[in-house]
DNA sequence: CTTGAATGAGACATCAATGTCTCATATGGG
DNA sequence: CCCATATGAGACATTGATGTCTCATTCAAG
């Protein structure tokens, strides 16, 4: 009782659960406690001790979400290099939380109520300032602001999230569509 | 009694009602029947008289989304002149749709069930076509697939069509953010 | 005016998901 | 071995949305 710390017997794994419901919910994002806690293995009962109700849980979602981006955002090193080249490592280091950016883009009553987490607000600053700079360094054209490239970068990963999700790409194809279409436009040039 | 077609007394306006749901149900996804009756601006009894049920209601709305898409496509002549130019067009003459096909594209239940409106393929394959014509004739580039283009379209509507209900990009500014994103991409070049 | 049809308002039952509870069981530590 | 803790299974009440029904009202046509 003293240090009921993580890692007594525990045979639930918070995070594992997590990635379950957020793999479950990507698919189908209706699905039930019930579901979600049979896809993570557990009881709902479990699954209700831990999280107080689907609210609850989707706000974990969200703050895993939220972490792993920040995470990615931190070993994309978005400072650094061409701005091209760290948008590259950006899609690179954010792929595997795709699927789970895609679920949490469309779960919109997040931003109904005037209590969103202000964890975007400062990943989209983020995201902001790189084609920011890649603007003030001359890499990038000046003529699309930075916050629509930013939304259109959600977008184009929730786009491909369900794109490989259904089959109608490759998976291995995910970062390079991205970041050629992102970056380079579907217009063939002559060019370097 | 003898001819009940539309337009006798009516003053119930199936498109108008159509339309509300698919403005309410873009913004707030989850929206109640009673909600959408609201505003719409008719009572829950008449609009369940018109509709057996949600699930109905949001099938009809699918109905909409495809026949505005299918008219967008027919008026923007997507086999004629340059790709470039009929993409621009499809972007135009899709814009007023554009939040009812975001509201759509996240309804993913759709395609849960094999039951899918075949719709959706047509429009795929037609848009796909329209890009893998932009790549034979050498205007676009050839390491993207089709497919792929026409999934990352469709997350772009959706982008914009959120960007511009949030307030993050104007309103006039849509068909111009997605064409010259998706056409030129972020990076600058210098050309004609 | 009279009539038929559609609507609005509201009552009502139904149903599914949720949230809470109890109890039996297993498991690890002392 | 004994105990504490966490879990699984399931019963149970609650809640919110849904779907159905009735009835009064309105409105246009005849």
């Amino acid at each position: 009782m003293s240090h009921m710390g993580y890692g007594c017997l525990m045979a639930f794994d918070r995070d594992h659960v997590l990635r379950a419901a957020a793999a479950l919910l990507t698919r189908k994002s209706t699905a039930t406690m019930d579901e979600v806690a049979k896809a993570a293995g557990i009881s709902r009962a479990t699954l209700h001790r831990h999280f107080a109700g689907r609210d609850a849980l989707v706000r974990a979602l969200e703050a895993l979400g939220i972490a792993e981006c920040e995470a990615a955002l931190d070993a994309a090193r978005p400072d650094e290099g061409p701005a091209r080249d760290a948008v590259t490592r950006l899609v690179r280091e954010i792929e595997p939380a795709a699927g789970l950016l895609a679920f949490l883009y469309t779960e919109n009553q997040l931003f109904e109520g005037e209590e969103q987490n202000e964890g975007w607000a400062r990943l989209d600053e983020r995201i902001t300032a790189l084609f920011r700079r890649g603007q003030e360094s001359g890499e990038f054209r000046i003529d699309l602001t930075p916050v629509w490239l930013t939304e259109a970068l959600y977008g184009l990963f929730a786009s491909g999230a369900w794109a490989v999700l259904e089959g109608r790409v490759a998976g291995k194809d995910f970062q390079f569509n991205i970041v050629e279409l992102l970056l380079g436009g579907v217009l063939r040039r002559e060019e370097s």
